[in-house]
DNA sequence: TATGAAAATTCTGCATACAAAATGCAAAAG
DNA sequence: CTTTTGCATTTTGTATGCAGAATTTTCATA
C-alpha cells in the first residue's frame, strides 16, 4: 500500500504510477475514519457508502477487509463492518507498545541514519515549531505524526516503522481530537526541542528517554478526551 | 478476525459461529503460505487458485487484501498478488522488534497475570519439553509459538499480543523451514527452561532478559536458512 | 396500549459478467 | 538473425445479480 500522506503529484521519472481502485479506497476510508466522518461504532453500509463515493460494493468490500486487517474496522459476521471503537485501555495499551517501539527507534536511528536523513527531521522540527508559534494546530499535528513515523524510517527498519505506522494510524483518530490546553501543548513542543537535540548528537540513549517519556505523556494528554 | 491456532471444536454454548468464506480463506492462505505450499516471489493467479479451492474470486480477493494489510502478500497494482519474499536484512529487522516487543511482554506479563495463566504457559511448556525429547519437531515448534503468544496474551495488552502475532506470522515460514541441528535446538529449549522459571517466579527483568536473549539467538539460529 | 409473530424490506455474502490492462506469440521489417 | 509491431489470449479490476441472513414494519391479539 503506497503511503505518501503528502499527496505530492509523484515524481514525472520512471514507470507511471498505477492506482487500483480498491488502494484509493482504503486510503479514502482511512482519512474519513480519522477524521471522524466515520464514528466509532458507526456501521459501514456497502451500497450506501459506495453510491456516496461513486464506486461500486466490490472494491469497497476489499478496502474494507484490508482495514480490518489493519484494524481500524471490525468485521461482524453477515452484518458487515463497524469502525472500531477503542476504549481508554485500548489506547493505553498501544501508547505502551508505541512507546516501546519508539525508544527502539530512538536507539537505532541515532546509529544507522545518514546526516541527510538527520537533517531531513530538523527540517520537520522547524517547520512544526513555526507551526507552534503560529498555533497552526493542524498542520502542527500532521507535522508532528510525521517526525514520529520520519524517525521510524530513518533507522532503516522497516519493520519497525511498518508497525509505528499501524499503531500510530490506529491512534490518529484519538490524537486528533485530543485537542489539548496551552500548557500540556507547550510541554510537549519543549520535548521535541529534547528530541532532535539527542538525534543530532546522535545519542541513542538520550533520544530513546525522552521519546520514551513523550509518549508516557502523550497518554496523559489524551485520556481525558475518551 | 478469529486466531485460533488450535482449531478446537468451538465450544458449544453461546451463539454458534457463523464464519465468512473470506475469513475461512484468509487463514487458509496463510497456512499454505507458511507450509510453502505458495513459495515466495509465486504469483496467485485468481481464477487457478479459486477453482484448487472450490470457491469464486471474490472471497478471495477479499481474503488476499486482508493478507497483503497483513504483510504476508504483496498487491502488484494490475498484475495480481504475489507471495512476499523477505531478504535476511528484512527477518533481521522483524527479529529486532519482535525482541523489543517480546522482551516488553515479559516485563508486563509477570506483573499482570493471573496464577491460573502462569499455569497454562507452564502447562504448554511441559508439552513442549514432551515434544522436544520425543523428538517431535513440528509440534515442538507449534508449542513453541504458542508459549510466545501465550506470554503476550497474559500481559492483557491487545495492541501488544496483536503486534507480536503479526510479526510471528510473517517469521512462521522462515522459522518452520529452519530447521535447526540438534545443539542449537538444545539451547533454544534450555532458554525456554530458564523463560518458564522466571514468569513463575514473576521475575519480569529475568523474563524481559531471557526472551531478550532467546530471540537474539533466533536469528542466529535461522540465518542459514535464508 | 402492549406484545409478539409474520411478512416485507434491507443488507450482506458470494458468484458471475463484462471491461480494461497485461502477457505471449507470430509475422513483418530491418 | 534480431527487433519491432500488431493481434490473440490471459488475467486483473469493477459492476451487477441473486440467494440468504438480519432488520424493520405491519398487524393481529391479549
Amino acid at each position: 500500500m503506497s503511503e505518501t500522506l503528502s499527496e505530492l503529484p509523484a515524481s514525472n521519472s520512471g514507470p507511471i504510477q498505477r492506482t487500483a481502485l480498491h488502494d484509493t479506497l482504503v486510503t479514502r476510508l482511512r482519512d474519513m475514519i480519522i477524521e471522524g466522518e466515520l464514528t466509532p461504532g458507526a456501521r459501514m453500509h456497502e451500497s450506501q457508502l459506495g453510491e456516496q463515493l461513486g464506486v461500486s460494493r466490490t472494491p469497497l468490500r476489499e478496502a474494507i477487509k484490508f482495514l480490518a486487517s489493519e484494524g481500524l474496522v471490525e468485521l461482524i459476521p453477515s452484518r458487515g463492518a463497524i469502525v472500531k471503537r477503542f476504549s481508554g485501555k485500548d489506547v493505553h495499551d498501544m501508547l505502551i507498545v508505541l512507546k516501546s517501539l519508539e525508544e527502539l527507534a530512538g536507539n537505532l536511528a541515532c546509529e544507522t541514519a545518514t546526516d541527510e536523513e538527520i537533517a531531513k527531521v530538523r527540517q520537520l522540527h522547524d517547520e512544526m515549531r513555526a507551526c507552534y508559534d503560529a498555533k497552526d494546530r493542524l498542520r502542527y499535528y500532521k507535522l508532528n505524526q510525521e517526525i514520529h513515523s520520519e524517525i521510524c524510517q530513518i533507522t532503516h527498519n522497516q519493520a519497525l516503522s511498518n508497525m509505528q505506522s499501524l499503531l500510530q494510524s490506529r491512534l490518529k483518530r484519538i490524537r486528533f481530537i485530543g485537542h489539548e490546553g496551552v500548557e500540556k501543548w507547550a510541554a510537549a513542543m519543549a520535548e521535541h526541542e529534547e528530541m532532535i537535540v539527542a538525534l543530532e548528537a546522535r545519542d541513542g540513549k538520550a533520544l530513546s528517554k525522552v521519546l520514551g517519556r513523550h509518549l508516557l505523556n502523550a497518554w496523559k494528554r489524551v485520556r481525558d478526551a475518551i
